[in-house]
DNA sequence: TCCCAGGGCATCA
DNA sequence: TGATGCCATGGG
């Protein structure tokens, strides 16, 4: 049975999109609780303003195609889902501005072309991009993945189709209102249900938004201001700025998977190696933060035998 | 059992 | 911008 489309759209994409590779890294083998991943689709909520959406999401090599399912939307829903997917995929980057620094390196190089078309898979909600970061902090990602669901569950709003919920991250206003007791029994710890309701409160009050970031005059200052709040340090601060806003020299140091695959390429000596990552990314000036995806992504097996 | 997970902070020197 | 202990729990 066919589902109803209220309404769709299309995005050309720049240069090179290799859809396979996104579609594996949304299903890579995590429950990841705010979409749903079919073989050539990706259905999710999205809320613009008081509009609660339900759409679909085809990726091509050429375009992704967006399909309405619940209703009509209004003109700015649309460009504000539009700017969602573009920011979700990365589809404005010119990949080979990177894959011509990447040829350039003897043990990378190889990169450009087994992940070819690879986008770097961003988290536009700067707020569910932090309270990620609290939640993943020091534990297993599958762990990490069982406390933002049951989170995600309790505190965000959803939408019931086609048998399946769809659930929108949780605001900061819900958050704030959520007690420390509450979190500890989703299994937070005592410190990042603490993290966690201070920073909601910080986005309720509006004194932390990406547009305060992006006013900021470079990535030293980006990073000084989000590590000034309790339970951002420097690892969040960059992973939140290169996942959220973009930031290409954003670099998660002392990231445990990104220290397993330096030294899987043989590119430090050891995790203390400091030099020797900053030696690795001062060949990719401005690309920084698609070198750690790629080295994220070489640690894992790839989807299919003939790609 | 022990160690490590997509860290950060308090404390001590 | 030193080193260490602690937090929470699950998987290898």
């Amino acid at each position: 049975l066919e589902a109803q489309i209220y309404y769709s759209a299309e995005i050309p994409v720049n240069g090179i999109f290799n859809e396979r590779e996104s579609l594996w890294f949304l299903n890579r083998g995590y429950d990841d609780c705010m979409y749903r991943v079919f073989t050539d689709k990706i259905r999710r909520a999205i809320r613009y303003d008081n509009e609660l959406m339900l759409v679909d999401i085809y990726p091509s090599p050429q375009r992704i195609n967006i399909c309405w399912l619940i209703a009509k939307p209004s003109e700015k829903a649309i460009a504000y889902v539009l700017d969602f997917v573009v920011n979700w995929f990365d589809l404005e980057a010119d990949l080979n501005r990177f894959y011509y620094l990447l040829a350039k390196h003897p043990s990378l190089s190889y990169m450009a072309v087994k992940y070819n078309g690879l986008r770097f898979m961003g988290m536009p909600d700067l707020f569910e991009a932090i309270a990620w970061c609290i939640i993943g902090q020091q534990i297993n990602l599958t762990f990490a993945y069982k406390i933002k669901r049951k989170l995600v569950e309790r505190f965000g709003e959803k939408i019931s189709y086609d048998g399946e919920y769809y659930h929108l991250f949780p605001s900061a206003g819900a958050i704030v209102n959520a007690g420390i007791e509450e979190l500890r029994a989703m299994q937070f710890s005592e410190k990042k249900a603490e993290y966690l309701i201070n920073i909601a409160h910080e986005f309720k009050a509006e004194r932390l938004t990406k547009e305060i970031l992006r006013t900021l005059p470079d990535l030293t200052h980006r990073l000084k201001f989000l590590t000034s709040i309790r339970g951002i340090g420097s690892w969040t601060a960059n992973y939140v700025l290169m996942k959220s806003l973009k930031e290409p020299s954003g670099i998660p140091l002392g990231d445990a998977g990104l220290l397993n695959a330096l030294i899987k390429h043989d590119l430090i000596r050891d995790k203390n190696d400091i030099e020797g990552m900053m030696s690795i990314f001062s060949r990719f000036k401005g690309w920084e933060s698609y070198l750690v995806f790629y080295l994220w992504r070489s640690l894992a097996p790839m989807p299919e035998a003939e790609n």
